[in-house]
DNA sequence: CACATATGTCACCATAAGGTGACAAAAGGA
DNA sequence: TCCTTTTGTCACCTTATGGTGACATATGTG
């Protein structure tokens, strides 16, 4: 074996995502991880210091989240201008299709909710610091003082994360169909509805 | 020992209670619901035939899911000749308080994203049973027609999930409160405007 | 070259899991 | 009473886990 520490650990990290992506948190640990990345598992510890500094090197090292340009459908200068429901409408949309898009991302939206785990911590540092970036380009103070505008905002993305989540082992939800094109064109068009009648339309900060 | 298959049959069915709520599915298998139950791990393969058939039994026993009569706050007649859009909110509002009281609920609801097992099997139909009830009960023919109803439903619904399950782990989602009447009342005043707005008037059925 | 350190391999431990076969002793029928 | 069935107890197997100590060898420094 050559002998490489840096190319061993970028194995452990890579080794990480495919088990997660693969089989989620289920059969997730340091054997699992060490087998799937050809390693022995005492390197892990040796090089990492264990499950949840991994875990924590591996939440740090990738892009787990949406950033601002991607839900903003590129450069969010675009957005200026438009009404606020419009544009908190193709924000929530273009967040759908982003965390749809990251299969380790919802590996861990579904973790979090059995388990606290370091990479619910990093996550949820991220998500929030996230939030607040959007909050500050998108939303000026007077649309935040209209009441329920965070409210409504907060029960959809929770709709969006629950419905991501359990499209990975339900194919729908109700009427919908989760693993359709179709499916999430529904709901993108009722998010849509729901953003132009509940969020005030004045202009984007 | 008294000899009392029926006791011990209800002891082991208890201990699966106790364990999911206070310990979640993390910790759960057929050595620790012996454990919890005081009883020999074998009598659960003898009288229940394995854990799948175990949970089955236990899914199958209890009251997992809110009945209509729960949901629509005593008798359904009472909501009758009232316009649906206040009739689904009311609904959607006393579905959240009827899970929020359900631990083990929440604690099925959040293994289903990881792990469909037989518990998610079985409560996949209760549910599948209570909202076809439910629209049968409430909504005409023509409320359903008017397009984006049901979607609107099941997003609100699917928020409703999501937040009250991850509850259990965290104390807060964006600005909402989730450990707090104050929160929780929030989202039912977001879910009424989005109601009010965004679903049909029309006299429920 | 000789040496120390970094890297990797191997064997092992304790613990816990799911699962099964053999046995002891009640309960109840003939 | 004797015999069978039911209920419960116990001991054991295999597998897998997280974790650690001891060793071998490659690498580079003096």
């Amino acid at each position: 074996m050559a002998r490489d520490r840096q190319a061993t650990e970028k194995k452990i990290l890579k080794a990480v995502g495919k088990l997660l992506a693969d089989e989620g948190f289920r059969k997730f640990g340091i054997n699992a991880v060490a087998r799937q990345a050809h390693v022995d598992k005492v390197l892990i510890y040796r090089y990492f210091g264990g499950m949840p500094h991994l875990l924590r090197a591996y939440a740090e090292a990738g892009t787990y989240w949406p950033t601002i340009e991607e839900v903003a459908g590129g450069d969010p200068e675009r957005l200026r201008g438009k009404p606020l429901n419009e544009t908190v409408a193709t924000l929530l949309c273009n967040f759908s299709r982003a965390i749809r898009k990251r299969p380790v991302t919802l590996e861990i939206l579904a973790w979090e909710t059995i388990e606290r785990n370091e990479m619910a911590k990093v996550l949820e540092k991220v998500r929030e610091d996230f939030s607040k970036d959007l909050v500050r380009v998108f939303v000026s103070g007077q649309d935040v003082a209209v009441g329920e505008f965070a409210t409504v905002v907060s029960l959809l993305t929770a709709g969006i994360n629950y419905l991501a989540v359990r499209s990975r082992k339900f194919g729908r939800y109700g009427n919908v169909n989760l693993r359709s094109e179709e499916g999430w064109r529904r709901l993108e068009s009722a998010i849509l509805t729901i953003c132009e009648r509940c969020i005030g339309s004045g202009v984007a900060a």
